[in-house]
DNA sequence: CATAATTAGTTAGCTAAGCTAACTAATTGA
DNA sequence: TCAATTAGTTAGCTTAGCTAACTAATTATG
């Protein structure tokens, strides 16, 4: 097996437990962890697009469509009329923002514990990987 | 963002994309990469039972009922009977060893491409740094 | 040793997280 | 001006899981 099946192999192995368990850590806030990258997105990021969204997450639009509906309910988003009266714009609620803050201090030893054993510097190594695979792969 | 945070952001941008672009490296085999996990399993670590299939990949029983089904229709794989009368054994026809190289060679170049500018180096790093993650969030 | 508990696998039906196709409404460009 | 493009939606499908409830076989226990 080549250190390139390797990587990927761990990769996948990785994916579904870790989803599993963020999950649940996001049950209490009623979000899925689709749902909360996009809260994600929206934090470190400003307002954007569905459009935008879309392109962001390498999804289709539709998908976008649902899962921000989906967070209207709950009251974490709200959409404003964008430059164009197509376009809607969607941004957090100050509940939105507040929930945000309080997932990212709720999940903090989650995601410690995850990396645990794991140096900043290979966290870092294995970030820019993550990064350097997802622009290779785009387009 | 904590670097934590943005490491698992990186690989959840990375994944679908990633597995998208597998699943059609891997469509004129009439395989999903679900399915392919398996054989890739299977060809690293020789036959096994479904229940140590569910293990190895963090999945229930259920779901690899269907997969193996899968395989088995397309004539990769084959179960025989386990030392219980309860066991079955899922192992490669000869057939399906012959489609896993074949795979193997295909997939050589996207796997390559997809890890193009990161060092050998790096690659075992963020390897090891998924292995850990995987260890620490089992159960 | 009989029966209770456990284990391997299956079936049925559900869910998360996407997807494509086809549409409307608004905007842009030839 | 009207054809093409763009933003967003709806409807319905798919992948890759899941749980609950079951059968058949095996193991442990009173």
């Amino acid at each position: 097996m080549t250190i390139e099946q390797q990587f990927f192999n761990e990769f996948r192995l990785m994916y579904r437990p870790f989803t599993n368990q963020l999950n649940k850590q996001l049950e209490q806030y009623q979000l899925y962890s689709s749902q909360w990258a996009v809260l994600r997105f929206l934090i470190d990021k400003g307002p954007h697009s569905l459009v935008e969204i879309a392109n962001f997450m390498s999804i289709e639009k539709p998908s976008v469509t649902r899962l921000v509906q989906k967070l209207v309910e709950l009251g974490y988003v709200e959409t404003v009329a964008g430059k164009d009266k197509r376009e809607k714009v969607v941004q957090l609620t100050p509940f939105g923002e507040n929930i945000v803050q309080e997932v990212q201090e709720h999940l903090k030893p989650f995601l410690e514990k995850a990396l645990a054993g794991v140096s900043k510097q290979d966290t870092e190594i294995a970030s820019r990987v993550l990064a350097n695979i997802s622009k290779n792969i785009h387009q």
